[in-house]
DNA sequence: CAACTACTTTGTCTTAGACAAAAAAGAATC
DNA sequence: GATTCTTTTTTGTCTAAGACAAAGTAGTTG
């Protein structure tokens, strides 16, 4: 009511929304958001009596939807100029929807429910049905992909989506340690490069890794280059695996390759994996392409290959 | 042990580091280093050839010096004002040293090692021995004072924090899943507020009331307010636990807990925990103050005492 | 010791202009 | 038709100094 408190409630909605928090709400960057407002004239947030920025709730909800598109790799000036009417549609559109996809509609009326005791329930179900090799590359893509539409169809809304990543990081974590075992080849060293997220993502390779007997260590997302080949070095590592979304540009992700390429020693493979090195069939010397999750496997069995797996370099201790 | 080993190949070091860079890396905000350079003369990074900011990588370290200690409640003005020396010596003396502190000594040079499965078995060992209530009251703590530490004097570099903070992130998550069991009373809905990381202190509390035999549904950081209400709402939660952190400015806290509890419903209790609440002796009303880790079993027993157990509200349902 | 006021510190927001990296379009090659 | 090279457009990030309120400190009073 008074200024006592600064904006009562839900600091949010009644007041709008200060350009610090549409980024956070976003992740587009505040001198994005004032560049476009010059450019495009959208968004058009208000003021306060300070003349600072004040965004609407409904415009915050439109950089969102635009923010999706772009992550799907469509350009924000071609976005922007459109109405919201149009983005909708485009969206509801964009993915050509296989046809035992809807196959996953079950998870929404769950996540609307809240029901979280059924939620895991499902996906421990599944996953002790299909194993997890199968759940990996089937169902959570599937699951994956329902979620995203939903989010954008407006059917469920942002906690709901966090809510279902959660759970199923967790449930991949415990599957993960209950199959964990120590000292087993090859030791994997699984991270992002910096800018990307994407951490169920990394999750889901890590699951699939050691299903097939790899012996992982995951540095989280966000790891500068820096740290990925100082935590390799002076390592055990045999493979370093690195995660690229799809919107993550081609010469970047190329560069950091060839960069780790030659910083690590020979003896360490690289692998890339994730949709921005899957559309080219360019290759990148030294670098293992991984297109999609089915590769992963052939790759540990070619990895096992290569090595003699009888004759070990060092000596092998049994105790 | 030379100077070598972190700087070589990495893109960053050799040409200096971008403003957006030390961003990422200190966690201070792009304005905040302009104005600091501009009122008290540090940083001071050279330029490119366009006039943009080039960090050199020492200046990033004593950057992120000043980060901790402006975390522990210190503030810039003073620190940025003194030379690197006398940092490095404060931080030496801040931690008054419990005794028994050094038993936690021997993670560091399984650290420097990189000794992952050492690292592992270790953890699992203390937390079968102990127990895992002692283990995240004692162990845990005295381990996370021994890494900050030992990352403050230069014992250890940013990415075997990092790795400390994953394996034992992983220790603490399936120590809770093997433990959780679906649709026990208290439902407790945890997370942090924006501008809060410390996840791995999520998971303490986490595991803590998992183990006193809460149902949790931990959110991650980092949740708005608004999302907690949507949340809680609509969903059979019992209590609501955030947690503070120690840095976090004692208002927003009270305000934050005030439009919690405004928002959520009477039979919601909403509990506060973090150094932030631990310090002050107020109390807001409505909210249980949570003072440390240990003050959380006693609570759990509260709130058991408060409900009638036996006459439960609900039909109770026993296959 | 708590509460009020006055003073200092500090982070974030404002403006417009500039420029390089990324993407798209066009042209030329095998 | 597909690949490579060149040109043009698009787009995000950076810089500048000034302004101001929220957070913290100190001094005063009950």
């Amino acid at each position: 009511m008074d200024k006592s408190s600064p904006e009562i409630t839900a600091s949010s909605s009644m007041t709008g929304i200060s350009i610090a928090a549409v980024e956070r709400d976003t992740g587009l960057g505040k001198d994005t958001l004032r560049v476009w407002e010059r450019r495009y004239g959208f968004p058009q947030p208000s003021r306060d009596a300070r003349g600072e920025r004040v965004y609407p709730a409904e415009q915050v909800e439109h950089l969102r939807l635009v923010k999706r598109l772009m992550d799907q790799g469509q350009r924000p000036g071609a976005l922007l100029r459109k109405p919201l009417a149009a983005l909708s549609q485009q969206l509801a559109a964009s993915p050509p929807r296989a046809d035992a996809d809807d196959a996953a509609d079950w998870v929404i009326p769950l996540l609307k429910r809240r029901d979280v005791d059924q939620l895991r329930t499902e996906f421990a179900q599944r996953l002790a049905r299909d194993g997890l090799e199968r759940f990996v590359i089937e169902t959570v893509p599937g699951l994956n992909r329902r979620i995203g539409e939903g989010w954008m169809t407006g059917e469920i809304e942002i906690f709901e989506e966090h809510l279902y990543t959660e759970l199923m990081q967790n449930q991949l974590r415990s599957s993960i340690y209950a199959l964990a075992s120590r000292g087993r080849q090859p030791h994997v060293l699984l991270t992002t490069v910096k800018d990307e997220e994407h951490l169920l993502g990394l999750l889901m390779v890590e699951a699939l890794l050691t299903a097939n007997g790899a012996s992982c260590l995951s540095l989280g997302a966000q790891t500068p280059v820096a740290d990925i080949i100082g935590a390799s070095r002076a390592t055990t590592t045999d493979i370093v695996a690195l995660s690229f979304s799809g919107a993550y540009p081609w010469r970047k992700a190329r560069d950091t390759l060839l960069e780790l390429r030659a910083a690590l020693p020979e003896h360490t493979e690289l692998w890339a994996g994730g949709a921005a090195l899957a559309s080219s069939r360019r290759m990148i010397p030294g670098v293992r392409a991984i297109d999609n999750l089915r590769a992963i496997t052939p790759a540990l069995a070619d990895w096992h290959a290569t090595r003699t797996p009888p004759a070990a370099p060092k000596g092998v201790i049994r105790p």
